[in-house]
This record gives C-alpha cells, structure tokens and sequence, in this order.
DNA sequence: TGTACATCAGTGAACGCGCGTTCACTGATGTAC
DNA sequence: TGTACATCAGTGAACGCGCGTTCACTGATGTAC
C-alpha cells in the first residue's frame, strides 16, 4: 500500500515523534519497534522503509529531545518562567513530554557510540543555550558557563530526585529547594 | 552439588555483589541473570536459590547500593573529601563502583513498584544523611536539609552531564562548576 | 488529458536470538542414630 | 566417634516469550507515453 511522498513523510515525523515520548516514558530498552509503529499508527514493518535500525532512530530521537530542550529555554517568556515549568509538579508527573537528559541521560551514555556522541553535541548544545540566556538577562560574562552547566546539573539532578520520592510533600520541597538554589545563584556576585 | 551454610551465604552475597555493579555499569535491562551469576561465579540456575526473582534481586541490589551512598557520606573524612571523590574522574569513568542514583536514579523510577519503593526510601535515606553531615559541620539549622536537597541535585545531575561529553576539558568544566557551586552554597549565609 | 506500468510505502508472517524462569538430576552437607 | 541417609545448593538442558529484523506480497502513487 505505497502513500504519497507527503503522508510517508508525516509518517516518518510521526515515528520520530512517537518514538521520543516513548523512550522518555518508558526508557529506550523497554520501547519496541512495533510499539512506536503503533503510536505512529503504524505496523512495524513500515518502520524499516524509514530508519536503518532501532540504534539509528535513537540517535535521531535524542537529537530531536536535545533540540526540543534548547527550545525551551531559548524561547521561554523569561527565565523563571522556565524554571517553573521544569521544576512543576506536572513535569515531575509527566517525563513523556518532559526534559530528555533527566529522562535519559542516565542510560543514554550507556547506547552505542552514535547513541553516545549525539547526547554529547546535545548536552554541549544545552549548556549553550543556557549560557547565552543567562549571560543576556544580566551579564555574568566569563560566568555564565559555569552559572549555565550549574544551573542544568541541579536541574536535571532536582528532576530526577523528585521522580524517587513518593509523597508529594517530599516532592514540592525538592522542587522549592532547587527553585531557590537556581535563584541565589543567579542574584549573587559573581564571585560565587 | 551442595555447598556448605557458609559458602551459600557467600554466594548470595556474591551475586547481590554483582548485580549492584552490573546494574550500575549497564542498567537493569541489559544485565541478564546468566551475566550476574557468572560474574559471581555461578550458574544461571543457582540463582533462584536464593531469589525469588530478578525482581526481588533489584530490590535488594537497590537498597544495597543506596546505603553505600548513604556510608559514603557519613564516614568521609570530611565533606570536602567525599565531594572530591564524588566530582572525580574516577567516579564519572567507573559508574560501576560509583553513586547509584546517578547510574540508575532515571530507569530506577520506571521499574515495578517494589524497586520505586526501594529508590524512594534510598532517596529519603541519602537526604538524612547528608542533612546529618552538613548540619553537624556546621549548624544550618532548618537549612540544613534544603542544603543536602541542593548538594545532591548537584551532585546527580553534574555527575550525570560529565558522563555524557566526551572532551576532558567539558568534563573538568563540568566538575569544577558543581565544585564551586556546592563550596558557595555551603559557606553562604543561610538566607541563601 | 488519459492510459499503462514501474515504483515503492505499508502489511503481516516468519526467523533467530537472548533472556527469565523451571526442572530433573547430582553429589556434598549435616543430621539422626 | 562413626555410619547411613535425608536435605538441598548447584548444574545445565529446556521452555516460552518478546523483540529486532527480514521478506514476499499488496495496491496506491506518480511517471512515461
């Protein structure tokens, strides 16, 4: 049953897509090819006409996280808005759509070398992103890498932190400690 | 081929011994039983004498490991010395021997419900501790366990963002970076 | 524009492999006398 | 203390299942005339 060049293009969009919300839910090794195809509304033959292998649509897949993640930062109405979306209650309940380096990071370094290098160019990527962000709303200069790379690793730790434990008072002071970490940070002088 | 109380004791702790580094070096998903009993020097069938399940293992491997962070902590020489070791090289090259929140803390919640719980209570576990060790350094009071919060967001998360770049330098970045931001925290006064 | 045909996206059965788990069997342990 | 036997830790073959991947086939697409 050949489609045109338009549908099998938004199919393979639609893979990619699936095939991302997958993985951050539910981690790369317990996500079939078939169950993608089928969130893709898809059978899981048609999945071989798009992508090589599974290895190959996760490296594409961590690609589209990585870039989805600097996304959000570069296009948030302003800093603390988009601290309070990532340190939300709904993030820590919802990895599927969430931040992919807390999702995945852990057992991203751990794929093959494709897999590897493309978490490499993504964590680069983000560091990037939130340097650039910080230095322009107040200039740290030389600093904000270091207010950048300090910045996401309480981030992605905080996320992940809140994601262990099970009541939601341990949960809310989590996410208050890190919103409050992130927010001295970034009033303090620099010598910090 | 029996074996005496004594040797099965040891093989028991033996295996658990196995799985909490396997898990760590590879994750939960691509350890199989075969491995953690070879590495244990056992065959896959003398397994199931002493777990009920690679469930049950889990469960015990993850209590395990997080009372290892929890000892790593409490009996550091002090905590300038633990955040050394913890912001090594050594610790992001050798996830195997290293924190097992880091290695697992993002697949650990997407585990059965048994093994969330064992991370829940590792995770509430690790946060005494460190509330322990800070506030006895140095009184913080109720900060104290904010603090311990803010550290091990840190920690996780740079540690996690060091394993994923590949440069020595981006590494050393990264390590510095949650060096200085914990030594800041740390020394600030507690309005921060 | 209309028609014939080659192309190729999608389908679903099938293959091979690895993994968790089970089980009949072995033989050393440790207990009962 | 010595002996006979029940126990049970360990072995390795086997089972069932899921998953990544392949492939013969289908039928709509889009091109050549």
């Amino acid at each position: 049953v050949k489609v045109s060049k338009a549908t099998a293009a938004a199919h393979r969009q639609a893979l990619l897509a699936a095939a991302s919300r997958l993985f951050r839910e539910k981690g790369f090794d317990r996500v079939g090819i078939a169950d993608i195809a089928a969130e893709a509304g898809l059978t899981h033959g048609a999945f071989y006409t798009h992508f090589a292998s599974k290895e190959a649509l996760c490296v594409e897949a961590v690609a589209a996280i990585a870039r989805q993640g600097s996304v959000a930062v570069r296009e948030a109405r302003d800093f603390d808005a988009y601290l309070a979306e990532y340190l939300s209650p709904l993030h820590v309940a919802a990895p599927r759509e969430g931040c992919g380096f807390a999702a995945l990071g852990g057992e991203g370094v751990r794929q093959g070398d494709d897999v590897r290098a493309a978490f490499a160019r993504g964590a680069a990527e983000i560091i990037d992103s939130f340097a650039d962000v910080l230095g322009q709303e107040k200039p740290h200069g030389i600093a904000a890498r270091a207010l950048a790379i300090q910045s996401i690793s309480a981030l992605i730790g905080g996320l992940q932190l809140a994601r262990m434990v099970t009541s939601e008072a341990e949960r809310d002071e989590i996410l208050t400690a890190v919103k409050d970490l992130i927010g001295a940070l970034r009033s303090a002088p620099s010598t910090l």
